[in-house]
RNA sequence: GGCUCCAUAGUUCAACUGAAUAGAACAUCAGAUUUCGGCUCUGAGGGUUGCAGGUUUGAGUCCUGCUGGAGUCACCA
């Protein structure tokens, strides 16, 4: 039992005692450093349940506490709050308690309980990954290992938007002027030879809607007619007809784009459990509306089409089925949730993780789902996050203002390397070492960035503080992390047993942040946000940092005391890789 | 126009879901190393939390209105 669960109960009981009356919960916070004390009860939204002068209530709880829990011994009352002193030997009993833990913090999965399906990345297979997908790839991630270490069991999966009149547009721009070009023959990766041939297809595009509007065309009606978009519209209805000579050509033309996207995958660290493709997908949902229809949960109109009335819950009608019983969007995410669920029977909840501009397809999805009678539709989250912006402003893949996902990554690799060549210990490192050192760097500094800000908001990507490596940075916490470990290969004592010491006050303060790690994890996998771990990592970070340059570690001449901050610094270091490993970020043992 | 989201130091972000004098980092200024890795640490200045009301013992947080910004309202995905 936590010591903060203790003494919930002992203000509950004491509360009993003194007025003989029961309060269902207390509320806390930790002390603000101005004020004596470790932690404080909040007493004010006591009075709803007991008039009275506040201080009063503060010094009659205080007294009861110390009284009959023996780890507080002092208590000071400012207004209405009750600051209580925790005896130091609490502090080192529990570090005694959990330096030997190995996944201090992390909860292991249950057998009974439902897996956690999360979907992140999701490309459409028509050009390379770009930065608002590397927001997308790292929350995935980040959030699916934060749902495993608060104890769920946890699928990846993406859908690869792998057809449709997009993809159709850099298959026809590469067969009529690619003179068959190939990533081998060009020394390009697969997504970016495809990449270059759909802005080719927008080109040409252009260049076609001009000439009509020359010939006196509007410009509506030059958008529809461009020959090269009738062409592109006819290989789609090929495509959905199995044409040969189309299906050859998509499976090429995508296995270049897998392979490219797979290196960046593997840079970036990220995996997955299954991959679903929309080719395959893109029918399912058809017979879930028929099944709807027979519920009462859609509707026909006269034209044939099948919409869902949402008006009772706030939302408009929407369409599931075309007048002409084809597909949307809409049916097909019906029918991929359903899929999911047969082929992973223990899936009892989803994380789409999807940008914000759809947060009411996600809202209307879920409601179907919901009136459908899926169980499981209760458990489903659009893990909905904002745009990447850059000081230029808005990034747009036509105009060729967008990051690329991996010019990116190589930038804060090269960043790194320049500042690490400058300041590193890396005598001895192989030049295969360093470059994978500097990729460490590099990824752990634009992970970092991304991941500490809360997912809803937006972020402005500044290339410039973006690879600043002081302050609230990855880097600075690898920093941090590789001097912990110089100390332990310069720790030649046996530090592994248990010692007894008086604490030091700035070892105290970090013991009192280990101790809500556990309770960090959980609070991140409820807000499914990265954002807590890396602010508490910061936290962490920052508490050792002034321990170490207020306290000497192997200078101390107290054996035992020696030992306890070795020990201290190892937990720190252990808990940094830990937590960074929910984040998707690797630690350095020296940079 | 309807609906949804956002607005906090010069800048980038916090604030445990309603509690003490709104906290960090960057930048600025002033300090610290015969010391375990100075990519470090200590300190200072910097705020009417977009504006105006309201609820509450207590509001950055909840409600209403307004201003500014974004998204969305396709038989697109």
């Amino acid at each position: 039992m936590n010591i903060q669960n203790l003494i919930e109960t002992k203000v509950k009981e004491g509360f009993l005692a003194l007025y003989e009356i029961e309060i269902p919960t207390v509320e806390f916070q930790a002390t603000r450093k101005e004020f004596e004390g470790d932690i404080t009860v909040v007493v004010f939204p006591l009075l709803r349940y007991k008039k009275g002068n506040p201080t009063q209530i503060a010094e009659d709880l205080g007294n009861y506490i110390i009284k009959n829990v023996k780890e507080i011994n002092r208590f000071n009352v400012v207004k209405g709050f009750l600051n209580l002193v925790i005896d130091d030997a609490f502090y080192s009993n529990f570090f005694n308690a959990i330096y030997q833990q190995n996944n201090y913090g992390f909860v292991s999965s249950k057998p009974e309980e439902k897996s956690i399906m999360v979907e992140y990345s999701s490309p459409n297979t028509n050009k390379p990954l770009h930065l608002g997908h590397i927001r997308n790839n790292l929350l995935g991630y980040s959030v699916a290992e934060i749902l495993k270490a608060s104890g769920k069991k946890v699928y990846k999966t993406q859908i690869i938007n792998d057809r449709g009149i997009h993809i159709c547009k850099s298959m026809l721009a590469w067969q009529k002027f690619g003179n068959g070009e190939t990533p081998a023959s060009t020394g390009l990766k697969g997504d970016k030879l495809v990449g270059n041939y759909y802005v080719k297809f927008d080109q040409e595009y252009k260049k076609e809607i001009n000439q009509l509007i020359a010939r006196g065309k509007t410009e509506e009606e030059a958008k529809k007619e461009a020959p090269i978009l009738l062409e592109a519209q006819q290989m789609l209805r090929n495509w959905e007809n199995g044409n040969s000579e189309v299906t050859q050509l998509w499976e090429k033309m995508n296995g270049w784009v897998y392979d490219g996207f797979n290196i960046t995958y593997k840079n970036l660290g990220v995996d997955f459990d299954k991959l679903y493709y929309e080719s395959d997908t893109y029918l399912l949902g058809k017979d879930v509306v028929a099944q709807g229809l027979e519920k009462g949960v859609f509707y026909r109109k006269e034209d044939g089409s099948v919409w869902c009335d949402l008006t009772d819950e706030g939302l408009d009608e929407k369409i599931v089925l075309r007048s002409d019983g084809t597909a949307v969007y809409m049916t097909q995410d019906i029918g991929t949730a359903i899929q999911r669920v047969k082929d992973f029977s223990d899936v009892g909840g989803m994380v789409y993780t999807v940008g914000n501009e759809q947060d009411y397809h996600f809202q209307v999805l879920f409601l179907i789902l919901k009136k459908l009678g899926f169980d499981w539709a209760k458990q489903l989250y659009h893990l909905s996050y904002g745009m990447v912006d850059l000081p230029s402003g808005k990034m747009k893949s036509r105009e060729g203002t967008v990051v690329d996902a991996d010019d990116l990554m190589i930038e804060m690799a090269e960043t790194a390397k320049s500042i690490s060549e400058e300041l590193g210990k890396l005598d001895g490192y192989t030049e295969e070492e360093k470059s994978e050192l500097y990729k460490t760097i590099g990824l752990g500094a634009l992970k970092y960035y991304i991941l500490k800000v809360d997912p809803k908001k937006r972020i402005l990507f500044d290339p410039k503080s973006s690879v600043d490596f002081q302050g609230n940075t990855g880097p600075f916490i690898q920093y941090t992390y590789a001097r912990i470990q110089s100390i332990i290969r310069k720790a030649d004592f046996d530090f592994s047993n248990p010692v007894s010491i008086d604490l030091h006050e700035k070892e105290k303060e970090i013991i009192k942040i280990l101790e809500t790690f556990p309770e960090v994890v959980q609070q991140a996998a409820a807000n499914y946000s990265p954002a807590i771990i890396a602010n508490y990592t910061y936290d962490l970070v920052k508490e050792f940092n002034s321990f170490y340059q207020n306290v000497s570690i192997l200078g101390e001449e107290n054996k035992d005391k020696k030992i306890f901050r070795v020990q201290i610094s190892k937990k720190v270091g252990d808990t940094i890789k830990l937590a960074f490993s929910l984040l998707g970020i690797e630690v350095p043992e020296r940079m």
